[in-house]
DNA sequence: GGGTTACCTGATCTCGTAAA
DNA sequence: TTTACGAGATCAGGTAACCC
C-alpha cells in the first residue's frame, strides 16, 4: 500500500473530549442539498443494513422502546417522511440512538406549520431511475415521495414505481432490501438511459416538480416556516382576486379547491394541500418560495384566464375613493348628476344612499340650485329634436335587443316625462316588445348582457316543488340542487313556497334520521356479532366491516354498546 | 325618486366523508 | 383519532329592472 493515499489525521487528544459511543451507528445522512437530501425511510433502510438486521427488527426491537407513545411504527412507515408526530418523536429517537443532530432535514417537519398532511406523501416508492444509476451509493431522496413531485426535472422523465424486471411495486419501507434494489427481485432500479418520450410529460407536471424542488433548497437547514407569511400573501391574492375574477369560478375551475377551504387557509385556520398551493403558484405567477415568505407576492393572471366578473361588493377603498369624488363634486360647485356618480364607480343609487347620505343630501340640494341652467341647456326643443329622437325610437323598435325605457330617456338625455309625453304610441310600443321579449327570454344570461328578469310561473314551479316533495323517499332532495333544475334561485322559491319548502326541509330531515336509526341498528348488530366472535370491535375494523367511517356521533353510540357489554378499554 | 321584486355574492355554520 | 374538505343551509348586504 502506498503511504501517499492515506489521509493524515491530527492528534486527538482522549482525556480532554467527552467520547460518548452511540448505540446506532452514526450513518452520515446523503444529500447536501434540499432537493437531493434522503428520505428518513431510505435513512432507517440503511441503518437496518448497516446492522445486519431487518427493518421491522430495527423499528420495533430497538426504536420502539425508545418511544413514549405507543405507535405501529412498521404499519405508519408511509407517512414517516412527513410531518406528523410519528415523524418528529422518530427523529428525535434516532438522533438519540446514532448521537446525530441533523436527522429532521431528511423529513418535512419545516413544513409542518404550512402545508396540509392530506395527499402529502406517496404510499409507495418512487424513484428516478437516471438519478439512480448516477449515485456512488444508492438511496431514496425525500423529495421522491412527495406526492406532486411527478417526474424529474433534471431528466425530464416521470418517476417510476415498478420494478423493470419483476414489475411489481416497493413499499416506503420494505423489511428486507436494500436501497436501489427490488424488495422482490433483487433487480437494479437504476438504468443508463430513458426510453420515455418527452410527450409523456406535461408542462404542468415540470412546473410542479420544480417549484417543489425550489422550496426544498430554499428551506433545507433552515428553521420551520413561520405561518404568517403565507397567510398575508393568500390574504394578498384574495384582494387582487377579488378585483379581477369571478373568485368561487377561479378557485372551482382552475385550482380544484373550494371557494370555502381557500378563506379559511386566509384566516390562518387549516393549511392547503402542496398540490393546491402550487395550482395558485402556476395560475398567478407567484413562486412557491416568494409565496412562503410573503416576498413580492405580486399575482397576476393572463389575459385569457380573466373570468368574467359581474360585480364589485364590500371594496372599502372603492368606498373611500367614492367619498373623496362627492367631496370634490360638492366643492367644485358643479351640477354632477347621480347617474353621473353612479356610472363612475358602477354603484346603484340606493347603495350611495345608504353609505353616504349626507354628502348625497348635500349634492342634491347643490344641484337643485343648479338646476334651472341645467334644464334650460338640455330642454328638449320639439321643433329641432322631434325627428332625430322619433328616429332613434323607430330603430330600436325594429332592433331584437331588450332596451329598458329608463336607459332610452338617460340615453337621449331627456326628461323622462317629456319623452312619454311627445312620444306616448313609440314608447308603449317598446314597452309592449319589452314584454313579449322578457316572456321568451331565457333564465340564462350572458356576463355584460342587459339584464331583465323572467316572470316565474308559478304554477308550474308549485307543481314541480310538489313533485319533488312526493320523490324524496330515501334520499333527501336538498332545495339547492331543485333550484338548479327549475331555473330559480332557492331564494325565490323560498319566498313563494314557504310552506312547500317547509315541507321538503322537514322530509329531508326526516329521510336523515331514518337512515340515522339505520345505521345505529347496522353498527349495533356488527358489534355484537364481532363481540360474539371474539373479535374486539374496534374503530378500524368497524371500518372495515362497514365499508364507511364511524363518524364521532356513532362513535358515542359504539362506546355505549361497549358499556352494556362491560367492554371499557381495549384489549 | 322611492319602493318593490328577483336575483346575486359572500360569509359562516353544520354535518358527513375520506385521508392520514 | 384527527384533520381537511365539500355540500347544503342560512343570513346579510348589494344590484338591476320595473312600477308608481
Amino acid at each position: 500500500m502506498e503511504q501517499c493515499h492515506l489521509d493524515i489525521y491530527g492528534t486527538l487528544e482522549l482525556e480532554q473530549t467527552n467520547l460518548i459511543s452511540s448505540t446506532l451507528y452514526n450513518l452520515k445522512p446523503f444529500g447536501s442539498t434540499g432537493s437531493d437530501v434522503e428520505s428518513l425511510s431510505s435513512y432507517i433502510l440503511r441503518l437496518a443494513n448497516a446492522h445486519c438486521v431487518s427493518t421491522p427488527k430495527l423499528t420495533n426491537n430497538i426504536m420502539l422502546p425508545s418511544f413514549e407513545e405507543k405507535y405501529q411504527l412498521f404499519k405508519l412507515s408511509t407517512i414517516i417522511n412527513g410531518f406528523n408526530n410519528l415523524t418528529v418523536h422518530s427523529v428525535h429517537v434516532l438522533e438519540k440512538l446514532t448521537c446525530r443532530d441533523d436527522l429532521q432535514k431528511l423529513t418535512l417537519i419545516n413544513f409542518r406549520n404550512v402545508l396540509s398532511g392530506t395527499f402529502l406523501l406517496k404510499r409507495h416508492r418512487e424513484w428516478c431511475p437516471l438519478c439512480m444509476q448516477n449515485m456512488k451509493i444508492p438511496y431514496d431522496k425525500l423529495i421522491w415521495n412527495i406526492t406532486a413531485y411527478e417526474v424529474c426535472p433534471s431528466h425530464l422523465i416521470k418517476l417510476e414505481s415498478n420494478c423493470p424486471n419483476c414489475g411489481k411495486g416497493q413499499t416506503v419501507i420494505p423489511a428486507n432490501g436494500k436501497n436501489g434494489y427490488c424488495q422482490h427481485c433483487n433487480c437494479w432500479l437504476g438504468r443508463n438511459e430513458h426510453d420515455t418520450s418527452l410527450s409523456d410529460i406535461d408542462d404542468e407536471s415540470i412546473y410542479k416538480s420544480t417549484e417543489i424542488e425550489s422550496i426544498l433548497e430554499y428551506f433545507f437547514n433552515k428553521d420551520p416556516i413561520d405561518k404568517k407569511h403565507l397567510i398575508n400573501s393568500l390574504r394578498k391574492i384574495d384582494r387582487y382576486l377579488s378585483e379581477h375574477v369571478n373568485v368561487k369560478g377561479f378557485f372551482e375551475g382552475e385550482v380544484g379547491l373550494a371557494r370555502n377551504a381557500f378563506n379559511r387557509y386566509c384566516k390562518g385556520k387549516g393549511s392547503p394541500t402542496i398540490e393546491h398551493l402550487v395550482a395558485l403558484s402556476s395560475r398567478l405567477n407567484v413562486s412557491l418560495i416568494n409565496m412562503l415568505i410573503e416576498y413580492g407576492v405580486k399575482p397576476s393572471l393572463e389575459t385569457d384566464q380573466l373570468l368574467p366578473k359581474n360585480r364589485k361588493y364590500n371594496e372599502e377603498y372603492d368606498y373611500e375613493r367614492v367619498k373623496q369624488y362627492l367631496i370634490t363634486a360638492l366643492n367644485s360647485n358643479r351640477y354632477v348628476t347621480i347617474y353621473e356618480i353612479t356610472e363612475e364607480f358602477g354603484m346603484n343609487p340606493t347603495t350611495l344612499d345608504t353609505n353616504f347620505p349626507s354628502l348625497m343630501n348635500e349634492i342634491r340640494i347643490q344641484n337643485q340650485r343648479l338646476q334651472k341652467r341645467i334644464r334650460s341647456a338640455r330642454a328638449y326643443n320639439h321643433k329641432k329634436d322631434y325627428a332625430k329622437v322619433k328616429k332613434y325610437l323607430e330603430a330600436l323598435l325594429h332592433s331584437n335587443e331588450f332596451i329598458p325605457i329608463s336607459n332610452i330617456h338617460k340615453e337621449l338625455g331627456m326628461n323622462s316625462r317629456t319623452l312619454a309625453n311627445k312620444f306616448p304610441d313609440l314608447l308603449n310600443k317598446i314597452r309592449m316588445k319589452n314584454k313579449r321579449l322578457r316572456e321568451n327570454a331565457s333564465v340564462k344570461r350572458d356576463p355584460g348582457e342587459i339584464r331583465y328578469r323572467p316572470a316565474i310561473d308559478k304554477k308550474y314551479v308549485g307543481r314541480t316543488l310538489q313533485n319533488y316533495l312526493n320523490l324524496i323517499e330515501d334520499k333527501p332532495i336538498y332545495l339547492i340542487r331543485i333550484s338548479q333544475e327549475i331555473g330559480i334561485s332557492h331564494e325565490s322559491i323560498k319566498r313563494h313556497f314557504p310552506e312547500i319548502v317547509a315541507l321538503i326541509h322537514k322530509k329531508n330531515r326526516e329521510v336523515l334520521d331514518i337512515k340515522k336509526n339505520k345505521r345505529k341498528q347496522e353498527l349495533r348488530q356488527t358489534i355484537e356479532e364481532m363481540i360474539e366472535n371474539g373479535v374486539y370491535p374496534s374503530l378500524n375494523k368497524l371500518h372495515d366491516r362497514l365499508g364507511y367511517s364511524v363518524s364521532l356521533e356513532f362513535a358515542e353510540v359504539r362506546k355505549n354498546i361497549l358499556k352494556e357489554f362491560g367492554i371499557k378499554r381495549f384489549i
